[in-house]
DNA sequence: AAAAAAGTAAGTGTAAACCCTTATATTGAA
DNA sequence: TTCAATATAAGGGTTTACACTTACTTTTTT
């Protein structure tokens, strides 16, 4: 086992960042080398600090601004062997699938134990992934086979003007409201509701609505 | 100042439990006494351990089961003295209410700096209460003014009977199917989404479901 | 105890949402 | 580069949702 992994830390909430610091003080093991409470100030401190070995980063999901996705899709682009587990307080597939077609290692919740997250970083030092119930290693493989990080920000299968029409319905815009400010008819936006309701698996707006707030097409 | 603060700590994400108690480790004044992870097992320690003198307790409200809301209005009845502050990651007005309303007498989001956490718990011991831009003293003194605690579960302006249409209307049914399942003639629950719509100030169902989740009538 | 307010129930009418089909443009894969 | 698939665009027809009104009942306030 690796002895000294140095470590960064995301996550906005200052509670969860300042008390994982705290935790991991009692890890000789782990260094924690620099945290931050969102995204920019990472990709800027990893610009700023080239020569600095990092082995595993702990990223937050759910950031405002610059979101755990985002930002572990564009440090993964700029060092591919970067590993980086993802931490949310969700159990949600698509979230997951999401992160791990962005670049991440791993999924961990915020609910699991420090020994689970100690486990994790171990795990994805020495084998490159963290392998758990909610991410069996098929999904990884599957993910590192394709390797992906392509079209990671079309979260969804919706296409953008879908995307543009889901977040008027959920602000309670009408086809006729939506027709005028995308500068389409009426009917044109009915045809796509008809393919998001498709799409989406849903009956009528309110699984739309349910939809968006789990894909984070909207924010609540 | 006084000058050691009996703290009990309940959240159910295990990292951030966790966390804070290395946080308060560092704080010599501040002594956490038993952390929980759920409303349960804060209720049953409180009253296998009726003797034991606590200050304050920092109560994660949006927990799975039992939840802070519930969990503070049962505590607060049991232990009128007890000081409960809220913690949460969502700056949610009906939130805040619906926890002064439960008998909470302070607010904290979980991006604030543990210091401001250090300073509510100090005041709240001295003050009784911990006052700050999302809960002003003119709000917690309203509550306090209406020795409220009453008909909490309510926790909007909605009927039982409305509350029961808007999960449904979120589980995408249609009046017809509600009216089926509540024994009601379609016309029936049509007034009844008339009334909805107005209270909750929404235009169509999609404002309905993005109530619903906001003041927590259903999960995500 | 009376008055006011709000819940429950239900009707009519209109507008919007939803369902299905067709046609053209664009994109992606063989 | 041609074929297939999907996005975009838009139509008709049906169902559902929403707006407004009335009536009776229950709850709350004075």
């Amino acid at each position: 086992m690796k002895s000294n992994i140095k470590l960064v830390i995301v996550d906005d909430q200052m509670l969860v960042q300042q008390g994982m610091k705290k935790l991991f003080d009692a890890h000789s093991h782990i260094e924690v080398v620099y945290q931050a409470s969102n995204g920019i100030d990472v990709i800027s401190w990893f610009k700023e600090n080239k020569g600095i070995q990092v082995d595993v980063v702990l990223m937050d999901i759910q950031m405002p601004g610059m979101d755990g996705w985002e930002t572990t899709e564009l440090l993964t682009r700029k060092f591919p062997n970067l590993k980086i587990i993802g931490l949310s307080s969700y159990d949600n597939e698509a979230f997951i699938d999401r992160f791990l077609k962005c670049g991440g290692r791993g999924y961990l919740l915020k609910v699991q134990d420090i020994t689970e997250i100690i486990d994790a970083i171990e795990q994805v030092v020495e084998l490159g992934f963290y392998v758990n119930e909610r991410v069996p290693l098929s999904k990884i493989q599957g993910f590192i086979d394709k390797k992906v990080i392509q079209n990671t920000f079309n979260t969804t299968d919706l296409t953008n003007q879908q995307i543009k029409i889901v977040q008027l319905i959920c602000q309670e815009k009408t086809s006729q409201e939506i027709a005028d400010i995308l500068f389409l008819s009426k009917k044109t936006v009915e045809s796509h509701r008809d393919k998001i309701l498709l799409k989406t698996n849903s009956k009528n707006m309110a699984g739309i609505v349910l939809y968006a707030i789990k894909h984070q097409l909207i924010s609540i």
